[in-house]
DNA sequence: CGGATCTTTGAAGATGCTCAAATAGCGTGG
DNA sequence: CCACGCTATTTGAGCATCTTCAAAGATCCG
């Protein structure tokens, strides 16, 4: 066992409301601490899993930030997303008891690791888990639809603006600001997610600077034009 | 309820080997005879559920062929995946109680139709089943990373290769032959689902032919170099 | 038979990619 | 603290792929 491991709660883990917890009484939530064995610290760079890797555990993320990607022999490589404070990762892995991908730490990390065979354990016994799990599931399910959208219909400057977008969305859910971001991916990361050349990318923020839609600086982002980015999404017609 | 709707079992399915009952015992089987409320057929065109209709039941499809298609206001549209008997249809609506795309039937089809709330009731007392809808379920989000890498990284002879090697794969799987496919979808549905115009669709099956890999007669596919094709989805590197 | 839909093919054009080079930032160690 | 090397980023120019627009041909089905 990893000797950084520590043991937890989520019963009173700050990340309740987004996280594994989400939506269970106090009462179920006493089960639900049995469910994390203990946590585990990832630097950045490092692996929190690999592909081929025997599946056990769901992890949640404490802190930091994770991409998973898909490599093949052959070269190819595919980021499949990001994954930040409070959700859920390793859903690949259940099918074959094997994780079909990696998961990278973007900076330093904390996850939580939830044994499955627990999570299905428990999930028997408290039906509000059981939903959540089902719903986790889902969710990634349809976010993947998104992203099938994004790729197969959009233009460069649609999908860097609907990734902007999303990333500041689902930082804002976590307390940060609507309108400022720090990228912890590079272009290239960027790049990869939506099926775009790093200098694609690049050329594309230039392009979003010029026209006043952002500020970049490095990796920190500024969003000055909210409702523009959401056109370029929405209105493909527009905007040749 | 549907006046075509009529009373069923699994346990004498024959499709019990790819479908929801697969890996069960006899025992957990007759369990699993009180999950399917009931059939339903759906005629070629029509909508088996919609965007937005509420979401109650997963649907088992027992024969005919689907398509699921997300299609946004402002125009763009989606194919998120093509369906064939044995395979499991319905679970974006879990998330959010909502079905967040629409199925529709290529060909006429019938379905079994099982209740959610009686799949989430059975799997808390049989783990078999449990398990294989968490399977299921880390399944349909495994493939759809492989349609990210293909829409992300593939070129259109790629990507239609691939398209091409997985749909008779499923079929061989199903009893029919390794090499001959009937294509029920359009040159536009495939492109759709490919992330290409149905003009580059036609062009690369028309490429194909030339080079003597595949013999296309309107929507009738014989693979003539199966070896070909899985080269062109492996090496990329070569094929430029 | 005839209209509607689907498919094929051509030609021109746009978008994003490749290759290349310059610049900027980061971290380490002197 | 600064220099150095490394990585990441930006920008340009030419090019490949795919798209768009257009028209003709095929097929299906009532």
């Amino acid at each position: 066992m990893n000797p950084q491991a520590i043991k937890v709660a989520c019963s009173n883990c700050n990340l309740r409301e987004l996280c594994m917890p989400m939506g269970l009484t106090d009462q179920d939530l006493n089960r639900l601490d049995d469910l994390v064995a203990v946590r585990r610290k990832v630097k950045r760079g490092d692996t929190l899993f690999t592909n081929g890797e025997n599946f056990t555990s769901l992890y949640a993320i404490r802190t930091g930030f994770f991409k998973t990607c898909l490599a093949t022999e052959d070269g190819r490589d595919q980021v499949t997303g990001f994954q930040m404070a409070g959700e859920i990762i390793g859903l690949d892995g259940i099918v074959n008891d094997q994780h079909t991908c990696d998961a990278v730490a973007l900076e330093d990390a904390e996850v939580c690791v939830m044994p499955f065979d627990r999570i299905e354990e428990i999930s028997r016994e408290v039906t509000a888990l059981q939903h959540h799990v089902h719903k986790i599931m889902s969710r990634e399910i349809v976010r993947e639809h998104g992203v099938m959208l994004l790729l197969g219909s959009m233009r460069a400057e649609e999908r860097l603006a609907a990734f902007l977008l999303n990333l500041v969305q689902r930082l804002h859910a976590r307390g940060f600001s609507q309108s400022e971001l720090v990228l912890r991916m590079t272009r290239e990361e960027i790049g990869s997610y939506l099926g775009l050349k790093l200098e694609t990318v690049s050329r594309t923020f230039s392009k979003f600077v010029e026209e006043g839609m952002v500020e970049v600086k490095q990796r920190h982002v500024r969003i000055l034009d909210t409702e523009g980015l959401q056109r370029l999404v929405n209105n493909p017609a527009h905007c040749h």
